[in-house]
DNA sequence: TTAAATTATTATGTATGACATATGCAAATG
DNA sequence: CATTTGCATATGTCATACATAATAATTTAA
C-alpha cells in the first residue's frame, strides 16, 4: 500500500514573474551542467530568452548571488561560483522568528549530534585537544559566576565539536547556537534531576580521556538528560 | 591564552550597494524586533530612509523573499512571515558544485546523526511503525536488482529518520539526499569489509524490536563502518 | 619596433519614470 | 441597507539612461 506523503506538497502562493525567473534560471543552471568557474549568459540575453525585463533577470539573480550560485564582476560578466551550503542559514536562525516545535526539533538534534560524535571524537583525540579541554574545566570548576558558567559551558562543548575535526558539523553548531541560547535564557531550562545523576564537565573529560565510547555516550546523554525527558 | 578563530572571517568581496542594503535591512529588522505577521515600511520609504533608489531596495527585498522572512501582497504592503530553516538549502545541495571534502564531511554528519538517533528510536518506536520497517525489509530480502536493493535501503533509512518524528531531522536528512546518492553513484563506494562481518537491515530491526539502543548503535555503526572507515 | 598611454567597448550596477494590477476603502446607487 | 462602482495605494513589471570598472583596441612616444 502506497504511502502518502504530504511534507512535499507546500502552500499554494501566488508567483510573481520573478520567481518563475528564478525557477527558470535554476532549472537552467542544473541542466546544463555548469561547473564552478564557467560563464553563465549575460543578463540581456537571459531577459530577451525568456522574454521578460532585464529588471526581473536582476531581481532573481540577485537572489542567486544571494545563495553563492552565481558571482558577477563588472564587464567579466557572471560566472557559477561554489555555494556555501550553510552560509545563508544564519539569516532564518532567529529565535524571535522560530516556532516552538522548530525550536525543540533542532535542540533535540544538537542531542542526537552530540552523542552520536562518541566514536568520531575517541578516533580523533590528541593530547593536545585534551589539554585544551581541560583547561576550560579548569576554569569552570574556578568559578560560580551564572554567565561565566554558561560561557564555560559553551566553550567545553564547542571544543567537543572542534575535536571533531569536521567543519561542516562545527558550524552547523555555531548556527544552532542561538536557539540554544535563547531556550537557556528565555525559557529558562533547569535540570530536573537530583544532584547524584549529575554528571558534570570533568566526568566528561575523564571518559574522554580514559574511557570508551559507550561510556562517554552514557554519560554525555545523562548530562544531557533534563533537556532530553522534555522534548 | 586567547584561542584564535579565522572560520568567522570572510574572504573579502567587492560590496555592491544592494549588499549594504541588505545588510542593513537584516540588521534594522532584527533590532525593531519585527514578529511574525508584522508589517514593514514601504518601498518608498526604505528608499528615501536609506537614501537609495527603489531598485535596490527591491533587489535586497527580493532575497528576503527567498528566504522566507518577508513575504508581501499588492497594496497591503510587505509583512514579516516565519522562515523555514531549511528551505533554500537544497538549491545549494548540488553535488556537481560541492568539494569533495564538504561531501564527506556531510556524509560524515550522516553517520553520527543515524548513530545518535537510537535512544530516541527506541523511545518512540511503536507496533505501527516497525511493521513498516520490515515491509521494507522483506521487500528487499525478495529481490537482488541493484536498482530496487538502492532503493529499498534509501527506504529503510528513511523510515529510521521517520520513527524518530523529529520533522527537522527529517527534512535535514532529505536535503542531504543528493549528497549520499552521488557518493553511491559516482564515487562508487563500496563495502570494505568481509561478508561476515556485514550488518543487514534484517539485523537492525531485530536489533530496534528487542535490543538495546547501545547494541543498536554497535550494529548500525557496523553497517555503515565501510563509510567510517573511510572518512 | 616596442612599451606606455589613451581611448573605445562591454556588461554589470544604479537611478528614474512610467504603467499594470490587485486590494481595501469610500462613495454612490438602487 | 446592500450592492456596486470608483478611487487611492503599494507592489510588480518594464524601458531607458547613465555610471563604473575591466578588457580590448588604438594611438603615441622612446
Amino acid at each position: 500500500m502506497k504511502q502518502l506523503n504530504l511534507t512535499t506538497l507546500t502552500p499554494i502562493k501566488y508567483l510573481t514573474q520573478v520567481d518563475k525567473v528564478e525557477m527558470s534560471l535554476e532549472a537552467y543552471f542544473r541542466s546544463e551542467n555548469f561547473q564552478i568557474g564557467d560563464p553563465i549568459p549575460k543578463e540581456m540575453e537571459l531577459a530577451e530568452a525568456m522574454g521578460v525585463s532585464r529588471t526581473a533577470i536582476r531581481e532573481a539573480l540577485s537572489r542567486f548571488r544571494l545563495l553563492g550560485i552565481i558571482e558577477s564582476r563588472k564587464n567579466r560578466g557572471m560566472i557559477i561560483t561554489r555555494p556555501d551550503i550553510l552560509n545563508n542559514m544564519h539569516r532564518v536562525m532567529d529565535p524571535q522568528l522560530l516556532d516552538g516545535a522548530t525550536m525543540k526539533e533542532i535542540f533535540e538534534m544538537r542531542l542526537v549530534i552530540e552523542i552520536g560524535l562518541a566514536d568520531i571524537l575517541f578516533l580523533r583525540k590528541t593530547n593536545a585537544n585534551l589539554k585544551k579541554l581541560e583547561q576550560i574545566v579548569e576554569k569552570e570548576e574556578k568559578t560560580d559566576k551564572k554567565p561565566e558558567l554558561v560561557k564555560y559551558d559553551i566553550e567545553f562543548h564547542s571544543m567537543l565539536y572542534e575535536i571533531s575535526e569536521n567543519k561542516t558539523i562545527q558550524r552547523f553548531q555555531k548556527l544552532l547556537m542561538p536557539v540554544f541560547d535563547y531556550m537557556n535564557n528565555e525559557l529558562h531550562v533547569k535540570s530536573q534531576l537530583p544532584d547524584t545523576e549529575y554528571v558534570s564537565h570533568r566526568v566528561l573529560l575523564n571518559v574522554l580521556k580514559n574511557g570508551t565510547p559507550e561510556e562517554f555516550r552514557s554519560k554525555m546523554k545523562r548530562h544531557l538528560l533534563n533537556y532530553f525527558e522534555k522534548v
